[in-house]
DNA sequence: TTGTAGGCGTTATCAC
DNA sequence: GTGATAACGCCTACAA
């Protein structure tokens, strides 16, 4: 026998049911079953699930104007510290119905645009964006289009809201306190790019670290990066080095910056830790497994997205809600890429 | 002035253009564009776009059954060769004016049928799986549902399917003449989950190799691990280390593995590679600055995603394309985790 | 408690 | 070349 190959719809279960659809749709919504009698709420939902019926979403997001499908932007899918942030808005979605749209922008503005103009056109009730600028227009495009929307990880200046970021300002001073204990009294900075919330943060926690007078950051010893990657932070910090200023240590604005350290002191012919300390931000996997075992800024990353998902959530269902500003705390972990000093 | 917020649909562009609504409709469909007379195409397009006209996928998605969305499964997504795959299909896809719906199944059987009936509810044009299994039910309903499907780095025993995967065979082969060729005798394989696709293919291969004599595998020296995990390498390396038969050199059936044999290594205070040499598979980002550096089969991911986006989407153009299945050929990248047995 | 009717925004089909 | 109409599948006032 060959099972049919039309799709059977609401209708069709009516009918086999012998009531209207009307009745169908109601049993099948957990807000309206009520409605209906018991006797005939159990007949059709047995029916329905007999003749395999599954509602279109399409139809019902076309009728409700809910699509119960959230987009998210995502700058570079391959960069570490997005899958675990995507996972948790995933889980965190799917538990309450919704499904992600995802996309990678690969760090173009010009893709995000049209990217959100497809998200758009399929009517999510929702967007998570981890590909905010401090200045973003597309952001701000959303806004106004009151698009229910949560940021992650970077935010923007220009306004207020909902975001889940991390709190840099303690990742940066863990991070300096750490290299100051070990004895480290003239340290490098090799920042992100300025024009990310990411990037501008931990720079300015880097250069106006205040403490104990052990330690007083230099800014000629502070470098940014045109993006957090390996290639920026591999010329960064030769360009660094190339100054000939003294320095111990390096304070990388992330993980990637970091490994790009690590190339440079190897075409210089210096090793880390002995001749030089180096510390990331992320904890990205697989950190504890390099040569040498990096120290870096461990965030929550699986938490991150959970958070945004939930926000995002409670935004839909309740679009008033004023916009929140979730920082989550780092914590140090401290490995073998940083030791005390040579002398 | 306060823009508007409700959106334009169709019929408001027609009234202000003076024409009927399906003359918008066959304006603003290339497919049709021809059968409008170019003075009403060029004013209709122009009034469109001022009005920030968007079509609605819903809608037209329920009218023409089609919805230029593309479900996307993946087991999980943490796991750092999915990444370069999910990239690779998402670009192919976007080029095409399809957008991915991204599902991590947390490599669970259960989730993964949730989520296939989450997407068909929402009319996905076509899947690509990355989860399937040797036997693997889902997989045979979607075929059943003739859903346009193809799969990714994994595939069923069962049946023809379109696919994507990696030449194992090769894979192995390489592997084990690089061994040998250092002068590697006794050779130990540490494979994944004999229901996947990868876990059969890499032990056949490890298990069938044929040589000039100089190797001959080991059934005594072959273990099979119950997930690609790195606990799942400790354990299962532990319990080869603890049969007290000698050999020199392990094959890991993926990297996660080798990560793992690393892990049991440390535990019985021997080093690799002068204790003991060990091999991974896949080559996942940062596998070049392990400690050691991981000797490993590359395999193109970014190529496998974008084969596979353009797979699928020749099959939902024609769907009475004949499976096919796509074998990439993988490389063996040489690095630090391996080198002459000690004596 | 259940049925009726209308419409969400688009497009295929037919008529002019 | 363009307009009118119906239908995709579902939901929700409103009526009964």
């Amino acid at each position: 026998m060959v099972t049919s190959r039309k799709k059977v719809n609401i209708k069709d279960v009516a009918a086999k049911a012998g009531v209207h659809a009307s009745t169908v749709s109601r049993v099948l919504n957990p807000d309206t079953v009520s409605m209906v009698s018991n006797a005939v709420a159990e007949r059709v939902t047995s029916i329905a699930r007999e003749m395999g019926y599954k509602r279109s979403a399409i139809a019902s997001g076309l009728r409700t104007g809910r699509s119960y499908t959230i987009g998210v932007l995502i700058p570079d899918l391959t960069n570490p510290i997005f899958p675990p942030i995507v996972r948790g808005i995933e889980r965190s979605l799917d538990e309450e119905g919704y499904i992600a749209v995802l996309a990678d922008s690969d760090n173009s503005r010009k893709n995000e645009s049209a990217i959100l103009d497809s998200m758009n056109a399929r009517h999510v009730d929702g967007l998570i964006l981890a590909t905010a600028h401090r200045k973003d227009p597309l952001v701000d495009a959303c806004i106004e289009d009151q698009i229910p929307l949560v940021l992650v990880n970077r935010t923007i200046d220009t306004r207020a809201v909902t975001e889940v970021i991390n709190d840099d300002e303690k990742g940066i001073r863990l991070t300096i306190e750490h290299l100051v204990q070990q004895g480290h009294r003239k340290i490098a900075y090799l920042g992100g790019p300025p024009d990310t919330s990411t990037g501008r943060d931990r720079h300015r926690a880097f250069a106006q670290f205040k403490h104990s007078g052990q330690f007083e950051p230099d800014p000629d010893l502070m470098v940014s990066c045109n993006a957090f990657t390996e290639q920026e932070g591999h010329q960064g910090f030769l360009s660094l080095l190339d100054k000939g200023r003294k320095f111990s240590a390096v304070v990388a604005a992330n993980d990637l910056l970091a490994l790009g350290c690590f190339d440079a002191l190897k075409d210089r012919g210096l090793r880390c830790p002995r001749d030089m300390s180096v510390t990331g931000f992320n904890d990205m996997p697989f950190m504890d497994r390099l040569t040498p075992p990096l120290t870096t800024v461990h965030i929550p990353l699986d938490e991150m997205g959970v958070k945004a998902a939930k926000l995002l959530l409670t935004l839909i269902r309740n679009p008033a809600t004023k916009s929140v500003t979730v920082k989550l705390t780092p914590s140090l972990v401290t490995r073998g890429s940083t030791m005390a000093p040579a002398n």
